[in-house]
RNA sequence: GGGCCCGUGGCGCAGACUGGAUAGCGCGUCGGCCUUCUAAGUCGAUGGUCGAGGGUUCAAAUCCCUCCGGGCCCGCCA
């Protein structure tokens, strides 16, 4: 057979020549359509072939009998010229089916992965550049669970794209300008030379919540003081079930490490104004003063060297990161920011802070129906009356530096925060900067609850990243060790580890981002089907069958026309969709797509594995054309797993 | 009170954006398959009024309306 050049896409070449058969004969037909109701679909069985057009829709256009009009549309295709497309059918009600030619098909398809390799899935460069912003967890404790689902679809979303074509940049948000990070180093600076125990980022978190215990459990006294002079004892009640709750997380917290919690429980207690402090604290940080920035810096670097351990366990890179006092408040842009939006008439003075009304805006630019926004939109506080500005002015700011670096930017926040977000590009607008808003994506994610109670970074109550990787990589040794005790222990150990740490990024992955997760060990240590050891299982195999081959791949023809089994046929056209997943996931943004690919791909080829011998086939050509097919099952699945930021292990 | 998200077998999910041909998969439970390329596999059985009720359509898990249940947001926190 000839060799033709390399197809990137052998699907979508598939999917081109039935839509071209289609319109050709529906213009033969003469009836009326738009070339956009020419849509193919993958049948729901096999016997309905490769590819589907339903004739409903144009059927009823004309006054046609759908059943007709595919019976007609099918018999003049299979008068036509065809290359992929084997044989058309009309079937059911009204569908004309298409059916491959696998022979040419597996050729293609395979001779494409053999030459591509670990580029097969990536598409033509678009010239667009994209900032992802994920993860940008506040530096006051260690990712946890949401902040890792969060970390793992971004990461797997800048992949995806980086992979379609675009020229992705991911960037963290470093939120160093924040009350939190004030009160965390607030406590800090309480400590003396108590030295850093355990992980960094652990570390400060517990300062933080120790922190936060005791101021709260302060001013709740005080609060209950007050209301008790005044008589209100309905609020004395609610108060004081607070207080209780406050309470138990300080003898949780006291138990852990008595020493920190003391010092900062004291240095609180004794303080005249303790929120009066750290106020103070953020204040003469955003004024970027020397004592206050050395101290919520240090606090800050210790978080962030925590976090970078984390994220590299997890194959997770950074190309930027972003300290939001630089971008936003030392260089007066959050102040400019403000000044403008007072300026645009859309802001205003009030009791001495900066407010925008938000209303206003989307009413202005007609924005209610383009965001669809039912109710009134809150006005956005935009300064305090200490002057220093907040959250979601200083993201305005940022958001403008990131548009003076990309012209589309994504953001991997929470749905908790769709409120602020939604206010964030309102305020684009009133900057007249409507174009921003259009290219900023607001890429959100429900939250990973534990069973019972909510996440809390202030009473410290939390699972971190770091411990579901150590419990999953400490489960997969134990059944690498069950299941191959014949490897090295450091062979076991390398394998336990991306076996681990892969199941519990797919565990995370593989959810639609707009489903809440209860978090369970259970979800995150499932080893079988559905789960990233399934498939690094699989690539196990592939490799495995392909190291016993040796050196004899590659030497003969392979006879592509003899993987005729349904197996065979079934695995090389999943293995021909990968770029049309790659370019689906990417397009709508959909990271769980390429979860469910691999998973799938994975289960086919187990059946391949049970009920077709590719070692033993005695004929030559076809023995090659199954090892042909069998690394181009190892490549696709390294590449789907590379896309999830999964190392694919050779042995298992 | 207003807004947003979710509701598919005992449990966890896919399918919904772009309506189509018998609603897929995993876990669980029960029963099979290792002298044949690693059984983290595979085969079979079990199990579903797709939250409820209306509507649109040749066709609805999918679109529209109402209601119910769960989560989230509505702060001079982020």
């Amino acid at each position: 057979m000839a060799k033709e050049s390399v197809v990137e896409r052998p699907f979508a070449v598939f999917r081109e020549e039935c839509r071209g058969l289609v319109i050709g004969a529906l213009n033969e037909e003469g009836v009326e359509f738009a070339e956009d109701e020419v849509r193919l679909a993958v049948p729901s069985a096999p016997d309905y072939g490769n590819l589907s057009f339903s004739t409903f829709v144009i059927a009823k256009k004309n006054g046609k009998n759908p059943k007709e009009l595919a019976d007609s549309l099918a018999s003049r295709i299979s008068s036509y010229g065809r290359n992929l497309v084997e044989r058309v059918e009309s079937a059911g009600a009204g569908y004309v089916n298409f059916f491959v030619n696998y022979a040419k098909f597996a050729e293609v398809t395979l001779e494409a992965i053999y030459i591509l390799r670990e580029n097969f899935g990536r598409l033509s460069d678009r010239d667009e550049k994209v900032i992802v912003e994920h993860t940008s967890v506040n530096p006051i404790h260690p990712i946890h669970v949401g902040g890792a689902r969060n970390a793992v679809i971004g990461d797997t979303l800048a992949r995806i794209l980086s992979a379609a074509g675009y020229d992705v940049r991911r960037h963290f948000y470093i939120d160093d300008v924040g009350l939190q990070v004030a009160q965390a180093s607030y406590g800090y600076s309480k400590l003396g030379d108590v030295p850093v125990v355990g992980k960094s980022d652990h570390f400060v978190g517990f300062v933080y919540a120790s922190t936060s215990c005791a101021m709260s459990i302060k001013s709740l006294q005080k609060e209950i003081e007050r209301l008790k002079v005044e008589g209100k004892d309905e609020e004395v009640r609610e108060r004081l079930s607070e207080l209780d709750d406050w309470v138990s997380v300080a003898s949780e917290l006291r138990a852990k490490n008595e020493k920190v919690f003391d010092a900062i429980y004291q240095a609180v207690s004794s303080s005249a104004d303790p929120e009066g402090e750290v106020a103070e604290l953020l204040k003469r940080y955003e004024r970027k003063e020397e004592g206050a920035v050395r101290l919520i810096r240090k606090v800050s670097e210790l978080a962030l060297a925590g976090f970078k351990e984390t994220l590299q366990r997890a194959d997770i890179e950074f190309d930027s990161w972003d300290w939001e006092s630089e971008l936003t408040s030392w260089n007066g842009g959050a102040e400019t920011v403000v000044e403008w939006l007072l300026r645009s008439g859309f802001g205003r003075v009030e009791e001495g802070t900066a407010i925008l009304d938000c209303e206003e805006v989307a009413k202005r630019y007609g924005l209610k129906e383009k965001y669809g926004i039912k109710g009134e939109v809150p006005p956005l506080t935009l300064k305090r009356s200490d002057g220093t500005t907040l959250y979601t002015t200083r993201d305005i700011a940022y958001t403008m530096w990131k548009f003076d670096r990309a012209e589309k930017v994504i953001n991997v926040i929470s749905l908790e925060q769709k409120l602020p977000q939604l206010q964030l590009k309102l305020a684009l607008y009133a900057l007249n900067l409507g174009g921003l808003a259009e290219n900023l994506v607001h890429f959100s994610y429900e939250l990973v609850h534990l069973p019972g109670k909510k996440m809390s970074g202030r009473r410290g109550r939390y699972v971190t990243f770091d411990e579901v990787m150590d419990e999953a990589v400490e489960r997969a040794y134990e059944e690498v060790s069950k299941r191959s005790p014949h490897l090295s222990e450091e062979e076991r150990r390398k394998i336990s580890e991306l076996v681990g740490v892969g199941a519990v990024r797919y565990a995370l992955a593989a959810v639609a981002p707009n489903k809440p997760i209860t978090f369970t060990w259970e979800r995150v240590l499932n080893f079988e089907q559905n789960s990233a050891p399934f498939i690094q299982y699989a690539h196990a195999r592939a490799s495995n069958i392909l190291a016993k081959a040796g050196q004899g791949v590659g030497q003969s023809e392979a006879e592509y026309a003899g993987l005729s089994t349904k197996y065979e046929r079934e695995l090389v056209v999943k293995l021909s969709m990968l770029p049309e997943i790659v370019n689906e996931a990417a397009e709508n943004l959909r990271p769980e797509l390429i979860a469910e690919y691999a998973n799938d791909l994975s289960s086919a080829f187990n059946l391949f594995y049970d009920n077709v011998p590719v070692l033993k086939t005695e004929e030559v050509g076809l023995r090659e054309a199954r090892l042909r097919l069998v690394e181009g099952v190892k490549t696709v699945l390294s590449n789907a797993l590379y896309l999830m930021g999964i190392r694919a292990p050779t042995r298992m």
